[in-house]
DNA sequence: TGCGTGATATTCT
DNA sequence: GAATATCACGCAG
């Protein structure tokens, strides 16, 4: 029996380390749509530049980031893309998680068929918005419930945060008009995993 | 394999 | 008017 993950009430760096190696899943159409979560990045409110909630900034657009842990905060960014957040901490708090690649498990020939450009599996979800046409997530599923919606949840593959030795760290991608906060080790990814965006080219 | 660039909604200056 | 929590393409070498 697979239990959901619902442990979205802590900070978003200790949020952001335990869902790597969850399963996100998305039902399109009756269809699961599965991959486990190989790469994150924390922000961490209104004190972080780099977050949409900056400054205490609350607009229609980020408005559900400021819901409480457990609810989804999906935007639309560059004209064309959705990327998709995990709210954590308190209401009001306005921290989240990005999710920003995934390892692609389940209904992987209907990704395919989304993602015409996809030439292989690692195309299919190695990057936030890459991730987001896979799995059909665009602003109709911005401020769902995590842990009651039957269409878009997580599942908990992992009793416990993975060990120190398989997580990897680096600065968040993208964000350095963030001045200091550009520098903050705040990007978590599964060490050596394929799937992770912007992963580094192997040679031999 | 590694860049430069275009697409273009939302927000802020 | 300018920048952005991005992606995919084209071209150089």
């Amino acid at each position: 029996m697979i239990e959901r993950f619902t442990d979205f009430d802590a900070d978003p760096v200790t949020v952001a380390r335990r869902l790597l190696g969850q399963r996100l899943v998305r039902v399109l159409d009756g269809e699961r749509l599965a991959g486990i979560i190989v790469e994150t990045e924390a922000y961490l409110g209104q004190e972080d530049r780099a977050a949409h909630t900056f400054g205490g900034r609350r607009t229609q657009r980020n408005e559900s980031m400021y819901l409480p842990g457990g609810h989804a905060y999906v935007y639309f960014t560059y004209g064309m893309h959705h990327c998709l957040n995990v709210v954590c901490g308190g209401e009001d708090e306005g921290v989240a998680v990005l999710i920003r690649a995934l390892e692609p498990v389940e209904g992987v020939e209907t990704m395919f068929a989304r993602r015409a450009r996809a030439r292989t599996e690692v195309d299919l979800c190695s990057g936030p918005a890459k991730l987001a046409e896979a799995l059909g997530i665009d602003r109709s599923m911005d401020g769902v419930d995590f842990r009651r919606h039957s269409d878009l949840f997580i599942e908990k593959i992992l009793a416990r945060t993975l060990g120190r030795s398989r997580i990897a760290i680096s600065p968040r991608i993208g964000v350095t008009y963030a001045k200091e906060w550009a520098l903050e080790l705040l990007r978590f990814y599964i060490q050596d995993n394929r799937n992770v965006s912007r992963a580094k080219t192997t040679s031999h």
